[in-house]
DNA sequence: AACGCTAATGTGCGTCACACACTATTGCAA
DNA sequence: TTGCAATAGTGTGTGACGCACATTAGCGTT
C-alpha cells in the first residue's frame, strides 16, 4: 500500500468522533445540514455531506440533538439544536479531548 | 441509552486512530508489546492487550513497524521499532493532529 | 513435585462510524 | 423549460476496536 493512502487511512482514523464533537458545539445555536457542512468545512473539519447527513439522525436517535422542519420559507430544511443531553456530552468530550492533547505533550517531551 | 454508555461510546470513538499515533511515537525506542502496554498507560492511553497486539501486527503489516524476537533472555519477547516510513506517518499524524487542536480552538472560541 | 500466578502473545466474533456511490425533490436562474 | 444547485436521504462495504477466549512458559509457594 502506498504511503499517501496509508496516510489517508491513519488520518481519517485519527479524525473519528471529532466531527461528532465539532456539530455538538456548532449546533447549539440552531443550524440545518446543508449550512452545517459550510460552517465545519470553514472550520477545518471537511466532510461528506452523506456522513453528515446519517450522523445527525443518529444522534437524533441518541437524544443529543433535536430538530425541526422550518417551513417558513419556500424551502423547507430541517434544523437541528444541541438538547440538553448533547451539551453536557460535548462537555465531557471536550475534557477528553484535552486530557489526550495533555498526554501527546507529555509523550513528545519524552524523546 | 443511558448517559454513562453515550459518553462511554463517543469518547472511544474520539480516542480511535490515537493509540496508532502513540505506538509509532514510543516505539521509536524499541519495546515489546506487554511493557508498551505499561507505557502507554502511564502516558493515559489505556488500551487492553486484545486490542494492542493485532493493532502491532497491522502496523507492521503496513511496513509502520519492524519486528524482532528477543531469545536472548530466558523468556522470548518480540520487539517492535518503529520504521522510517512510520516516524515519516508519525510526523504527518502530529501534523495532523495539531490542526484538529486549532480547529477546536476556533471553534470554542466562536461561543 | 504439583499447583497456581503472572508474563507474554495470540485468535474469532460482533459492533459502530465513516466513505463511496447512488437516489429524490424542489426552487431559481439562464 | 431546461438545467443546475440546494437539501435531504439510503444501501453497502471496510476497518478499528472491545470482549471473551485460548496458549505457552517461567516463577514462587506449599
Amino acid at each position: 500500500m502506498p504511503g499517501d493512502e496509508l496516510h489517508a487511512l491513519h488520518q481519517q482514523e485519527l479524525r473519528r468522533g471529532t466531527i461528532v464533537l465539532a456539530c455538538l458545539l456548532i449546533l447549539k445555536r440552531p443550524n440545518y445540514g446543508y449550512a452545517l457542512l459550510d460552517r465545519l468545512d470553514k472550520h477545518g473539519f471537511t466532510v461528506e455531506a452523506n456522513t453528515l447527513y446519517p450522523l445527525l439522525r443518529r444522534l437524533e436517535k441518541q437524544g443529543l440533538l433535536t430538530s425541526d422542519w422550518n417551513t417558513d420559507e419556500s424551502r423547507p430544511r430541517k434544523f437541528y439544536r444541541t438538547s440538553r443531553a448533547g451539551t453536557a456530552l460535548a462537555d465531557a468530550l471536550s475534557r477528553d479531548w484535552d486530557e489526550m492533547y495533555s498526554a501527546f505533550q507529555s509523550l513528545k517531551d519524552e524523546t
